[in-house]
RNA sequence: GCUGCUGUAGCUCAGUGGUAGAGCACUUCCUUGGUAAGGAAGAGGUCAUGGGUUCAAGUCCCAUCAGCAGCUCCA
């Protein structure tokens, strides 16, 4: 870095031209070289695929005598919006500081719609604060200072850092920059803070900003830690784009399924149910049996066996899968088979962690007597060891269930039902299994995060050899499956394992050629897709499909997942052609995830209108008036019986009325009928987006609908044009 | 689970310690119509639940439950 010498050096700009500079060249005097107005538009620069300060010296990025590529960025570069928005962050914590005593900042990054700051201080910021902050940042927007780099040894940055009384920076650089010699700060007015950087050139860059909102976090996302307040914003350089973003957010908010599901009567949660228990209504359940329906004549169709499995399965099957008691804090409860069950587990707990003294150990004796629990074998004397296995024998000869936190270990049990010839293989087995996980209360979401879900869950069983195939199969109909709901954007997040981590089961070679396998039909797919190293499950490589909806958001549904490890712990066998056992290889996958999520998903991606394939109310026939209900009944029955969801609006309004009605409630098509259809046994066919369509015989109505119907048409999605101000939904795993 | 905010009619929401309100929806009656709102009347609330303060609590305090936002988590 500091090797800056007064030697000269190359900078080729993106138009190829390579021209020397001296060292001390930043990007705003290349700017200047070209243009005043470039100049003046210059945001930060691109140095070598590095974004950095325009007035950086460019001779501090210099290695060797290589030239360095130099690409100016402007407001038209997305780069830029990140820049800016985190010298807003700097902006906005000047501003806290100049208004509130005592504040100690922490970490300021930007995120996908802005930016926040974390502040540790006393007094508590409220949302009636905001225009007073916001009114500060302005005061120092329209100043216009200079955001200034300077760097400084560790132990001169700590001691600023300390004389500013800045106590969290003071322990980042003590831990998190441990392994740096040297950091940045930059100081802009009275304002300095330890920063990586880049930053705009001055302030005034900052045409649009808004205080988003205000929430807790913690020091470094340790739950345990200090609490922050954590101030969002937004920042961008147009006063048009920031109402846009803003836009879209209400967007957004229009769309959210909690509020549609309401409206529509598509699904609802009793808290007499219970948290994140989800009550389907009629008209949600008929998207639902749409969605099942077609998925199951797919998988019919392609080779899949339906199977059932119940809603619970005994704790030791799970011990052998090994998500008990792994994930125990995540499932529910285990059900007892005996009262005592319960006291026998926190009792053995107590062992394990060896809390138990004599006294209470007498009690607990006494205590399981009374539940009639008799144990002969329970030597006080003996180790805390063989006391906890006397109980769990106890155990595991009075039942204890789960309620299934996956829906694996009882297909393995069906594969296991019989001996199985390679001859059987691939065998694909479905359900649409419904499992129970007990989600923190705080991470509970409508229908998009849940407690009781039903995943469209299917287990392949199959060779080493026969995996590629497969699992190109499985892709190919996660894409038929995405694109039969009018989903077609969207990228394959591929997740490996982290080759540094041991917490990995299975051999390295299985994972090779598992992970291999993957990469290579992914190749061959011609999908758009990354590579996660780290992101695998514990058991085995997996390709989860990122979906993009209208408005822009981003979600994780449908997931294919290699399993190596169920399959050795359940001891699956398969006689091969040479007459020897094998382990069969299990692939995991759901192309939706789970009916709840991909239905709220959906409901937000169509806010609310589905297309007519999926739409809970097809038709509503419309009389003009009583005089015309009796042909109203005859042509409902019609079009029920040629598999149509019809209504009749037998209330005493309008026509008008009616289709206002029938609009709001998004019906795709209205069925108006007075007496001129009645005379000529005819329908007045209106479409929820064409309107009126005119007079047609019944059966031409019913041709039509059936038609639209059976290409599965996405006639209309509600665009918006936020591809430039994109939100990320909560992206959340789903795995097995 | 943590922090903050919220909970009033089926829905959306007013109501700053003194007799519980509006719009929409609903019911009944009138109206019987031709592609986005016809009219009138009526019914509907233990103000989330449980405690407390007060002469008096929807309103103030505490707890619980539930929802929302963020954090943390998500086999």
């Amino acid at each position: 870095m500091s090797s800056a010498s007064a030697a000269n050096i190359q900078i080729q700009l993106p138009d190829g031209t390579l021209a020397e500079h001296p060292a001390d060249t930043t990007a705003m005097d290349v700017a200047l070289g070209i243009s005043e107005g470039l100049a003046r538009s210059v945001i930060a620069a691109d140095v070598s695929g590095l974004v950095v300060d325009a007035d950086r010296p460019l001779g501090e990025l210099a290695e060797g005598s290589d030239p360095l590529s130099l690409r100016l960025l402007t407001s038209r570069d997305e780069a830029a919006l990140d820049v800016l928005r985190h010298s807003a962050a700097h902006v906005m914590a000047r501003a806290v500081m100049r208004l509130y005593e005592g504040v100690s900042l922490a970490f300021g990054p930007t995120t996908e719609g802005g930016f926040y700051y974390d502040f540790d201080l006393s007094e508590k910021i409220s949302e009636e604060d905001f225009s007073k902050i916001e009114a500060e940042m302005k005061r120092i927007i329209k100043e216009k200072e200079p955001f200034e780099r300077f760097v400084l040894e560790r132990d001169e940055a700590r001691k600023l850092c300390d004389d500013l009384d800045q106590d969290l920076k003071v322990e980042h650089i003590d831990t998190g920059l441990s392994d740096q010699s040297t950091v940045s700060f930059y100081r802009q007015g009275e304002f300095v803070d330890l920063c990586r950087g880049p930053h705009i050139p001055n302030a005034g860059k900052i045409k649009a900003i808004k205080m988003m909102s205000i929430a807790g976090s913690h020091w470094k996302g340790d739950t345990s830690g200090r609490q922050l307040q954590r101030l969002y914003g937004t920042a961008f350089f147009d006063k048009k784009e920031l109402k846009a973003y803003l836009g879209q957010i209400e967007e957004a908010k229009r769309r959210d399924h909690r509020v549609l599901g309401k409206q529509h009567g598509l699904f609802t949660i009793s808290p007499d149910v219970g948290q994140g228990l989800c009550l389907w209504l009629p008209k949600g359940a008929r998207v639902r049996v749409a969605l099942e329906d077609f998925l199951r004549r797919e998988l019919l169709s392609r080779g899949y066996d339906p199977v059932y499995s119940p809603h619970i399965g005994r704790v030791e099957m799970y011990e052998t899968s090994g998500h008990f008691p792994y994930y125990r804090d995540s499932q529910f409860a285990p059900l007892y088979g005996s009262e005592v069950g319960g006291m026998l587990d926190a009792w053995s707990e107590r062992l394990n962690e060896g809390t138990l003294d004599s006294d209470g150990e007498d009690k607990l004796m006494a205590a399981a007597k009374v539940f009639g629990a008799e144990l002969p074998d329970y030597k006080p004397s003996a180790s805390a060891e063989a006391k906890r296995k006397v109980l769990h024998d106890w155990q595991v000869n009075h039942e204890r269930y789960l309620l299934k936190p996956m829906n694996c270990p009882h297909h393995c049990q069906i594969f296991k039902a019989q001996p199985r010839s390679y001859r059987q293989l691939p065998l694909r087995l479905f359900e649409f299994g419904t499992v129970y996980r007990h989600e923190q209360t705080g991470e509970l979401n409508g229908m998009l995060r849940v407690r009781g879900l039903t995943q469209d869950d299917a287990h392949i069983f199959c060779t080493a050899q026969q995996v590629e195939e497969e699992f190109r199969a499985t892709i190919e109909l996660t894409k038929f499956v995405l694109q039969s709901v009018g989903l077609d954007d969207y990228r394959v997040q591929l997740s490996l394992r982290d080759p540094s981590s041991d917490k990995y089961v299975g051999s390295e070679e299985n994972w090779d050629q598992a992970e291999s396998a993957l990469r290579g039909v992914l190749q061959g797919s011609g999908l758009e897709f990354n590579e996660e190293p780290g992101e695998a499950a514990f058991y085995g490589p997996k390709a989860d499909f990122m979906v993009r909806d209208c408005i822009g958001r981003s979600w994780q549904l449908g997931t294919v997942q290699l399993d190596y490890n169920l399959p050795e712990r359940f001891k699956l066998e398969y006689n091969g052609s040479d007459n020897a056992a094998h382990r069969p290889v299990m692939i995991h996958r759901a192309p939706f995830g789970s009916l709840e999520r991909f239905t709220g998903m959906l409901i937000e991606h169509f806010a609310g209108a589905f297309p007519l394939w999926l739409s809970p109310e097809q038709v509503r026939v419309l009389p003009l008036s009583d005089k015309s209900l009796d042909y109203a009944v005859q042509v409902a029955k019609e079009l029920e019986a040629a598999g149509l969801k019809v209504t009749i609006d037998n209330s005493g309004g309008k026509v008008q009325a009616k289709i206002r009605n029938a609009q709001l409630d998004l019906v795709n098509y209205m069925a108006v009928i007075g007496p001129k259809e009645a005379e000529a046994g005819q329908v007045a066919l209106r479409d929820r987006i064409d309107g009126d369509l005119g007079s047609m015989p019944t059966a031409e109505a019913i041709a039509r609908l059936q038609q639209e119907i059976a290409t599965r048409q996405v006639r209309q999605v509600v665009k918006g044009d936020f591809s430039a101000a994109a939100v990320d939904s909560d992206a959340v795993g789903n795995e097995y």
